[in-house]
DNA sequence: TAAACATATGAATAAATGTTCATATGTAAT
DNA sequence: ATTACATATGAACATTTATTCATATGTTTA
């Protein structure tokens, strides 16, 4: 028996502690997903530059598609991702919709981002 | 003339203040990508399961898919995507090729992430 | 040198994703 | 009410991406 026993890099031991530890701190496969899914919304250049303008300013849709140079479309689509996850949050004064950022973990998460490709 | 001029939100000085912030805080273009590039990294459950695991021990290869319950190839592909964003770096010791985190900001995006996650 | 082991990698496939186009919804003005 | 404006949204298309499979590279052992 034990053929099917894969003993990984000839040390069974420090494999199994390994184990141990990782389940103990390894958070549950919804957070998981749920981080990567949050990070998913930072890995798209346009959704990246709508958060830096909306750095400096609360802007309705119209005025991002207009600084960014994008059709509103494109740019309704990215605003739809962006408040799904609670980056952003929006608020109506006649016809315009005016976005904002939701939380200050935005700018954080961007500034260490920055950082991190900012060395050499 | 005139006639193409979008005046966007019939407010033609906001949106010429708006541009000019814009463009002074605007990070250049490659850096935006770069970034994304990034956060795209961050936006896979394998390579933030992969990144957990690192956080708690330097690990090899072969450890890591056993751990993960993944094969040895997907591992490696994924591996290769975060070296080359400089997210883990590696160390041969015989046969084995261990992997451990490169640097400090891999920790403090993912914390940042969960802290978002995890409100309300 | 040959065989076994650990890892890396190219090609193929399936799934996810961003933009465009057309159109729908909602608000204000005539 | 009808028209115009601002935004949202569904479908289609093209591109990207993660995994699998087969195989190559590199290291150790017999």
């Amino acid at each position: 028996m034990a053929e099917k026993e894969k003993m990984c890099c000839d040390s069974k031991e420090i494999h199994e502690d390994l184990l141990k530890i990782v389940n103990a701190t390894m958070p549950p496969e919804t957070e998981l997903y749920d981080l990567a899914e949050l990070f998913k919304v930072f890995g798209d250049s346009t959704r990246i530059r709508i958060l830096f303008v909306l750095f400096e300013a609360e802007v309705c849709v119209c005025d991002l598609a207009e600084v960014l140079n994008m059709t509103q479309s494109a740019i309704s689509h990215q605003l739809r991702i962006l408040k799904q996850n609670k980056l952003v949050k929006s608020r109506r004064e006649g016809k315009s919709i005016f976005y904002s950022l939701a939380d200050s973990h935005v700018r954080s998460i961007i500034a260490q981002g920055r950082e991190h490709i900012e060395e050499d």
